[in-house]
DNA sequence: CCGCATCCTCATGGATACTG
DNA sequence: CAGTATCCATGAGGATGCGG
């Protein structure tokens, strides 16, 4: 049972409900895809499950995500409601303002390649659009994910196995410091392997970092 | 000390940092302006001391916020460092995010008038700019504060007793409720009181509500 | 197996008293 | 004023059990 700062502003309501721990964590999990309770389980390491059936509990009670029957009629899946789904806005920004806290490296921490299907949104929401339609893949430990750029939109998931104009495999801090802008390609060319269109990941690593703290314009 | 997620995902390792309890409301009160042990205790009703001591102290060690000393050298005053002020934005985002909790009003909660300070540029910053600069006080229970909309810029701050355009005398709700584009001047017309220039609340209030979820454009 | 519920232990939070 | 110290209540984490 979540405790109540009992203020009447936005954000003490709002961390009454998605402030406990592991809360914003599930949220995450469940913006990467909605999934079974076993999945998510396995995307927290370090949950207990006791905490893990509460909290969804808690969330669900609260409209933040909502149990989903598949069509036979068992099998609950977990997944965000609209207004759970905002919650992306808040969590990319944390993870914009974490940036300096990831560049030290993992040292020992869980690692999953679908976090990253969250975090390279959010850092690369800074760039300006790009000029040609552009399909990369990030390879690293655990897993391959696809950055699918036009120039009206950027999408990150899970490969789904389409050929890609290049594929760029390497530990994911460079990866990381590369889409928040802290490093270049050149800085990293000796600790990354770049299979196919060089270009490609120029394109989309590479461009301008447009975006301030301001609103654009 | 604080407990680790210990996973590799920006997220977590932000939540490692502020996701503790009161940790966010801190930086909230630093947010409106940098501040004295006992005016952050009398900000955030229902903390603990020691909390407040212990949370403070995590903070800074994270490289949060500082202690900075007044010239006689005594007198500490709690402040966001450049990185702690970048906050802003993860905290505006669940301003704006826990608005249809703020709807149903305070029923029984805290409320301080200075919170606004906070909440109205993260909801106000929906809007267009404006295009004639305009000042308006907003009178709550709890004191007064002040917006100064420019074309180019909204700032919102406690009163400093300088003359406005127009005063709006209301409970918090429905300037919530009016800042967040859910009501109109018209649906709180018998609810609210405005002395001065009733235009200058119109502009400021009545604008459109230009910002999606997705960028500008 | 999956999706939890129970039980137990210990770390953390909260209220209040107290001190330099 | 600006915190410590103390004590109690609550919540987190881990192991295990159990029905479907």
């Amino acid at each position: 049972m979540s405790r109540n700062y009992g203020q009447y502003c936005g954000l003490a309501r709002a961390l009454d409900v998605v402030g406990d721990r592991w809360n914003l964590l599930i949220v995450r999990q469940l913006l990467i895809a909605p999934a079974r309770y076993r999945q998510l389980a396995d995307g927290l390491p370090g949950i207990a499950t006791n905490l893990l059936a509460e909290r969804l509990r808690d969330l669900e009670k609260h409209g933040v995500i909502e149990r989903r029957l598949d069509e036979n009629g068992a099998n609950v899946r977990y997944a965000l409601t609209a207004w759970g789904a905002q919650l992306r806005e808040p969590i990319e920004s944390l993870i914009r303002w974490s940036a300096p806290l990831m560049m030290p490296g993992p040292g020992g921490n869980h690692f999953r390649a679908d976090w990253l299907v969250v975090a390279l949104p959010a850092l690369l929401a800074a760039r300006e659009p790009i000029e040609h339609t552009t399909t990369v893949g990030i390879a690293t430990e655990g897993g391959m994910v696809q950055i699918l750029a036009t120039p009206s939109n950027t999408t990150v998931s899970s490969h789904d196995g389409r050929k890609l104009d290049a594929v760029i495999t390497a530990d994911p801090p460079w990866i990381l410091g590369l889409a928040a802008g802290a490093l270049t390609l050149d800085n990293v060319r000796d600790v990354v392997h770049i299979d196919g269109d060089e270009a490609a990941i120029q394109r989309v690593f590479g461009g301008p970092i447009g975006r301030t703290s301001a609103a654009t314009e």
